[in-house]
DNA sequence: GTTGACCTTAGACCTGACTCTAAGGTTTAT
DNA sequence: ATAAACCTTAGAGTCAGGTCTAAGGTCAAC
């Protein structure tokens, strides 16, 4: 049995977000001392370990408490719970990227488009384009326009 | 001069955000009325289109900040400033998308190694992934350790 | 001259995942 | 027996970027 310091030792994980995750329901301790001190059977352990797991590859606690409860009763539930689940965190992860990556080809054009200088800003085509009243931007509205609207 | 609703309407900007985006300092009114009712310039409007672009892209409302202050004056302001600004932000999207990159591929992993059928979740290659002591992690901290420490 | 649409402010609330604090109780080693 | 190191709780604070509310003041049209 492990004392919550030990967990965080073992895990990782701070004490403050041991007592967090059991605050949400993710987590808990099979046993308490009289004093109501948290002890951890391997069981436990191996619970908070997949909690772990799963943060680090991108789970929100939401997700992990329903693969949890999955988890408790597997037989009762089908990999298809489970890989729907992993299927809506991919479409996340793919539509975050595709975001992002829109970001970066527009900083990208940006930075193309700059001397990056020592001189005086004042015909600095990064401000200008954000000065411009992004017609890139009107022009993919308009595009979209003909193609969904 | 624009009241606020219409500077909104114009802008596509909630009338909170505007309210929101002067109380820090990014944008103002030139005039108020006796009751203190916010007019918006030319000058003002193209302002907060300056903001609403630059945040469109993606900057930080810090970042924009930073901006709007070499708007102010670029002749005092040299290229270099404003690709700092662009190349930092360019990076930290870099940053976020090759972490995102590392999550599709393990959530990519899981699937492909998972049969997503009505059938048990008992032997889910999904859950026992999960419960595995994630050894690529292990091996990958070890690897990094080896190299970095 | 009043209705209804607009405007003002300070400040609370939201998301998600922690992170920390205060005020106190417990355990362990010396 | 006392100090250090631990533990408990409720609840507040953090980050960013809004979003909303309450309570009240103003303006334009009919």
């Amino acid at each position: 049995m492990l004392k919550i310091s030990e967990l965080s030792a073992r895990t990782g994980l701070s004490t403050h977000t041991l007592r967090y995750y059991e605050k949400h329901g993710l987590i808990s301790a099979s046993e308490r001392s009289e004093a109501g001190y948290r002890y951890y059977s391997d069981t436990d352990v191996r619970r908070v370990e997949f909690v772990r797991t799963a943060r680090h590859i991108g789970f929100s606690l939401n997700d992990i408490s329903d693969l949890l409860s999955i988890r408790l009763d597997k037989s009762r539930h089908s990999c298809q719970e489970v890989t729907d689940i992993t299927e809506a965190k991919l479409a996340e992860v793919n539509a975050r990227i595709a975001e992002l990556q829109s970001m970066r080809q527009t900083l990208q054009i940006l930075l193309d488009s700059c001397c990056g200088g020592p001189e005086s800003a004042t015909h600095c085509s990064i401000m200008e384009a954000l000065e411009a009243e992004q017609e890139a931007e009107v022009e993919k509205d308009w595009r979209l326009g003909s193609d969904a609207r």
